[in-house]
DNA sequence: CGGATGATATGATGATCGTCATCTAAACGG
DNA sequence: CCGTTTAGATGACGATCATCATATCATCCG
């Protein structure tokens, strides 16, 4: 049955979100889009309507997430500039983000997943990925930007690393060893 | 056809070869067991006298590919131990292995794979990552045992997340930067 | 108000997947 | 040297997948 404009819009808008949290759980390849309509409400034959393909599905999914990610770290950055970084690194290697991959970080939930992915889905990344190393910048101590980007990339590595690793460990306290090192090295010396 | 024990104890490790390399290039779900076979240059029908199950051999491919890598280090090590971290950081953020996923370290490789498959997967890397940051701390500065284990995990956590970065952009000059900023951080300082 | 449009459902397509049954011939144990 | 074992090949199974064809029926536009 047909409907509204606006439900249309939602219906998507639903799908995109069902999307985003299954690709990071399950990943890009380890869901299938039958089960991302489920998860949205729907039968899987309407999926067509709203995207060209899965691939497509992918990358607006990762824009997606990634643009919440860039919105939080906004908000954090202007509520109190100089605790910015702190407050980053504290919510990135929180037990709260290391056990939710659906909620958090899609880089680091889809990782190496992204390397063996079309352009469509590794240009939402990479352009997501520079709006957000603006933001971390801004954030490191530094004389010049190019010296606060440095820092920002190398930070930002160490915190994707650490959750992949912990993520990725069986032992629960080698986990927790690990963000609490990447957390310290972060935030004792910049 | 039967075959003597020597060669299928060759085959074995013709496959468990084909399979770190295949997993390491695709995902763990990204290839399938009969073109694992096929790179190994058997049919797939062969693959249970050898492994219980996909699962099974994803561990075994794990385990072989990490003690490869821990075998590198421990030369590394062995043959000038002052400068093992420069030597091991060098390599790891090296555009080879950038390019080379199946030839590299299995974690930055698979990453987020890791933590959405089965006990045996984890368990065998997460042994391995024990001995292998057993080696780096062995390598880095600082009076005590734990001080330097602590920096291991801080120093491995930022490559695995660099080389990640790294290949999921789209951009080179971005991935260059990263590789960069990373070595940079792990070698000026530390 | 009535016909065109489009969102969603149902169902089919062909491909790929992990796993297993069966067959073979060669290597092993006695 | 003969019977047992087993590595590997061939082929089939049920499941799952992305994609598309078709049907339905409410919304939109004239």
């Amino acid at each position: 049955m047909r409907v509204s404009r606006q439900q249309a819009a939602a219906s998507r808008e639903k799908i995109l979100e069902a999307a985003a949290r299954g690709f990071r759980e399950r990943g890009l390849d380890g869901i299938g889009v039958a089960d991302l309509m489920k998860d949205a409400g729907f039968t899987h034959g309407g999926f067509y309507a709203h995207f060209d393909s899965k691939e497509n599905l992918m990358a607006e999914a990762c824009a997606h997430a990634l643009d919440g990610a860039l919105e939080r770290w906004r908000r954090l950055h202007d509520a109190d500039p100089a605790r910015a970084l702190q407050a980053i690194v504290q919510h990135y290697l929180s037990p709260r983000h290391l056990s939710d991959p659906g909620a958090g970080c899609a880089i680091a939930a889809l990782g190496s997943d992204l390397a063996r992915h079309g352009p469509a889905v590794r240009d939402a990344v990479t352009t997501r990925l520079a709006a957000l190393m603006e933001i971390l910048a801004a954030a490191m101590p530094g004389r010049t930007r190019a010296a606060r980007r440095k820092k920002a990339l190398a930070a930002y590595a160490s915190l994707v690393g650490a959750v992949v690793l912990a993520r990725a460990v069986d032992d629960p306290a080698m986990a927790r060893d690990i963000l609490r090192a990447v957390a310290d090295n972060l935030t004792t010396k910049a």
